[in-house]
DNA sequence: CCTTACATGCTGAAAATTCAACAGTGGCGC
DNA sequence: GCGCCACTGTTGAATTTTCAGCATGTAAGG
């Protein structure tokens, strides 16, 4: 049943670090900790677009911090920040996110888009991954 | 200076609405144009996550046509809005951001975690149409 | 023809974000 | 031991974002 994904639940938009209710700068920094699965400020700061000074990274950090949306472990003299929440939970957010809102609540659509956008790099070792995966799927979900 | 100061090639994140330099209302907007494959300004107040008032939707939406991210159309008395380039540009855009920063530049994996995620939504023909834009990737590409 | 309802366009202010300078701390080489 | 360097912690201000009120215009209804 559940013909889609999801009875729209409430809001519109939520969990694409921005659409979360993350400022340009906070989702910029989140992106960059996930991409990076883990980074010091000076990585943090050299990846940032505009690349603004030392401190405001830092400030942004600290909200982020207070927000406990990140969390930080020393290394030796300096800090990594790395997501509270592992990357593994966050792709599933933004997946859901964007099959909703440029999708039409379609993940085989989103499936094909993938796969025109990238077919040339499909190996095929991959590809035939990619078949397992959607055997199996046929197989136990129905 | 730390050696660490590098001028900043082509952004980190660039294209996930917010990651994409744009404001948290300015986001969310977009997204729920995208979804909604335009929509009328009371429309948009509805989806919005804490309902503003007429008028701050209407500034949002002001910006974001002086940005050129949105054009309108008139439908009678009232205005209908709809992002000034298609949706499927901004699907391969947000894929793309997507794939980059939350699965390490690997589709292969993002595709992987989408059907795992929706497997049970899929129905035998989805499957036959996904295995078969597959094959043609396959054949295709390389 | 006049009134009402609803929409847009604009302006100025509140709130949030973003930023930079300054202060404090600990390690490392000299 | 002493100074130097790299890093974190904090505060306050500039900029941007977000918002609401007011003025104006147009179509529908009485």
């Amino acid at each position: 049943m559940a013909a889609t994904l999801m009875p729209n639940k409430s809001d519109a938009t939520s969990s694409s670090t921005a659409a979360a209710g993350l400022s340009r700068r906070e989702s910029q920094v989140m992106d960059i900790l996930h991409r990076r699965t883990g980074a010091t400020v000076a990585e943090i700061m050299t990846d940032l677009p505009d690349p603004p000074t030392y401190s405001a990274v830092r400030s942004v950090l600290r909200i982020l911090g207070e927000k406990e949306l990140i969390k930080h472990r020393e290394d030796g003299p300096r800090y990594i920040y790395y997501p509270a929440k592992p990357t593994e939970t966050a792709r599933e957010d933004i997946l859901a996110h964007v099959v909703r809102t440029y999708f039409g609540d379609s993940p085989e659509q989103a499936v094909t888009a993938l796969l025109r956008m990238s077919d040339v790099d499909l190996s095929e070792a991959e590809i035939k991954r990619l078949r397992n995966t959607i055997r199996r799927a046929r197989q136990s979900g129905r």
